[in-house]
DNA sequence: CTCACTTGCTGAAGGGAATCAGCAACCACG
DNA sequence: CGTGGTTGCTGATTCCCTTCAGCAAGTGAG
């Protein structure tokens, strides 16, 4: 199974072919023919030679003598969870392949140990930048070292402010929701369903920032809060509670599509309807929004869209400090009542 | 920004230190310091002065003299889609974690130039070896190219079946849910819900044979099929469809947990209970199980074993040609009555 | 004292590309 | 015919590690 190892063509070999010394074959391949003033009909011959010998330049030996990779790492707490993760990895792997760069990647768990690990299995390997992210869009403080490096941080911000970093624009997002409850004439007697759940959890308090900024300027307030931690599960018991002790609301905001998901089984069996008696509006914009009946309106996180960016920046040569915040943007349903009750995904 | 490139410290310079020769430093360094019959003085001077120096050798140096990375390529069609791909990669990531190996990833999109351009940048890398990964269980034709290299399949197998692979066990995991329904004595009057929809698909089948096959053995028979997609609205639609045109079941198969959501709300407007009226098992044990009301009982992918013993075959050597079925294992939950209605996840 | 072996180490040769410094050939000009 | 400039190319070195082949010194047997 291990390749028979025929020898790979070499520099050399192109050269040797073309009738010319291995360093004006590199120059040409390199595209550097013009500036070593290399003559057209020689560039021609190299060329023709690299193709006829199907000549692939050992990008261990250039690794070595560049210290360059075309190579970056993503270290992230979980690779595996949700969709989350995996759009940002997609996103970022897009971008970073046009520019012939490929992703190694690192789940840390969580684990402080496993992430220094890991750090240095790719600051040993060269990598020409990091990627540093989080499941959750949060404040953190990551591995003194990275600040040696080139570094993007993707969905959270480091505590110092040294790194660059993609979040979501969350405030605007949270006015998005707002906006659409408004839109809708549903933003009488809204609550907002849910609390930050992680210590250092940026997106919660944004987004109810961003809500109620756009319900004051319309001259509405929200009804109040009903808290609870950010799943399916404690969603409905919360919701199932409020709704026991009499509550009735006119519209809810769920911090997330889970929570609208866990939110709806409660209003199901409490016998509201939705639109109809409650009109939800939630955040995430997952593939649980579209799966539900009515399919949720969700102001969707840009994933993939922060992975691309943050990767840009890498390439751009990241020049530290600034905080780049990727617009949210809607993924209409029917929770909303009104128009697209088909949704969009 | 750019690391200040303060010469790294180089096995030389450890030597130096030390009062040996780079050869030796290096023996040492790699543990071969026994084979090599070096004085245990000697060993403890070596490694003092890298301990000292916080020598960390050049991988880049390394891999261009051995051919080896102490990398491994993951190549898959979509990695952003579903937790599936995510679970996969972390199993698999773990255990090449374990080994001193890194994953490089990349995402062919289903797209075979993408992919072809990916293997290629990844063999241009010297990984040790590639794994390829599908996001639905399926046959393919992998690219020629990885035949003459460590290559290991997950969740999919190659039509010339040259090529080792690990898949789930999905006729087992049909019989487990079989098995459930009997147990649960919920095995009259079942149906089926879905058919494969993609070309080559192996799941759907695979899973009907097994439940197919409990049912018989103790003397019970399907009760029919309800074809769809393998999706939550087309499941709702099919299931909803049925009941109004008078089918009531006993119990219903779903082929995955998003035709059994799709179902459940099918269900549930035609005022149908679970498990009261209907039993529900399905396939998948994604988190959606746990998130429905009731919870999901659910014949779970085992998507991270999947990924740590394809990784496990490569670091053995991968022989070639060998099947592994890995076996799908029960998550509880609610939908077959009885037991458990918490679900375990 | 010699020979054969063991112990403990080292020199030098790669691996394949990138790149600095420089050289030969030619031309034009005064 | 010497000088200076351009054109077009190349030799030698470097990146840092692994590893083969071999060598000097010590030991024990004969």
């Amino acid at each position: 199974m291990k390749s028979k190892s025929v020898r790979r063509v070499t520099l050399g070999d192109v050269a040797a072919r073309a009738g010319v010394s291995p360093t004006t074959a590199s120059y040409i391949l390199n595209g550097r023919a013009g500036e070593m003033r290399i003559a057209g009909e020689t560039e021609r011959r190299v060329r023709e030679a690299a193709e006829e010998l199907q000549y692939r330049p050992n990008r261990l030996a250039r690794n070595l003598r560049t210290s360059t990779t075309k190579t970056y790492g993503v270290i992230s707490d979980f690779v595996a969870s949700g969709h989350f993760a995996g759009e940002m990895l997609s996103g970022a792997a897009t971008v970073a392949r046009a520019s012939g760069h490929l992703l190694v990647i690192g789940e840390t768990e969580g684990d402080v140990e496993v992430e220094a690990r890991l750090v240095d299995e790719m600051l040993d390997r060269h990598v020409d930048g990091i990627l540093y992210a989080t499941l959750v869009t949060m404040e953190i403080s990551v591995p003194e070292v990275l600040r040696k490096h080139p570094t993007v941080l993707m969905n959270c911000v480091d505590t110092t402010g040294q790194l660059p970093a993609v979040i979501p624009d969350e405030v605007g997002g949270g006015r998005v929701a707002g906006e659409l409850l408004l839109e809708s004439g549903r933003a009488a007697g809204a609550y907002v369903v849910g609390a930050d759940p992680t210590p250092g959890a940026l997106a919660g308090g944004r987004r109810l920032t961003g809500v109620e900024a756009a319900l004051n300027e319309a001259g509405h307030a929200l009804a109040g809060m009903i808290p609870c931690e950010w799943s399916v599960r404690e969603a409905f018991a919360a919701m199932d509670g409020w709704l026991r002790d009499g509550g009735r609301p006119g519209a809810l905001v769920c911090m997330n599509d889970r929570i609208a998901m866990g939110v709806s089984q409660a209003l199901a069996e409490h016998g509201l309807q939705v639109p109809g008696d409650v009109a939800i509006v939630s955040f995430d914009g997952s593939e649980l929004a579209s799966w539900l009946r009515p399919t949720l309106t969700s102001v969707a996180v840009p994933y993939a869209g922060i992975g691309a960016r943050a990767v840009e920046l890498l390439l751009a040569g990241a020049a530290g400090r600034e905080v780049e915040e990727m617009p949210m943007d809607v993924v209409a349903g029917g929770s909303l009542g009104g128009g697209g009750s088909t949704g969009k995904r």
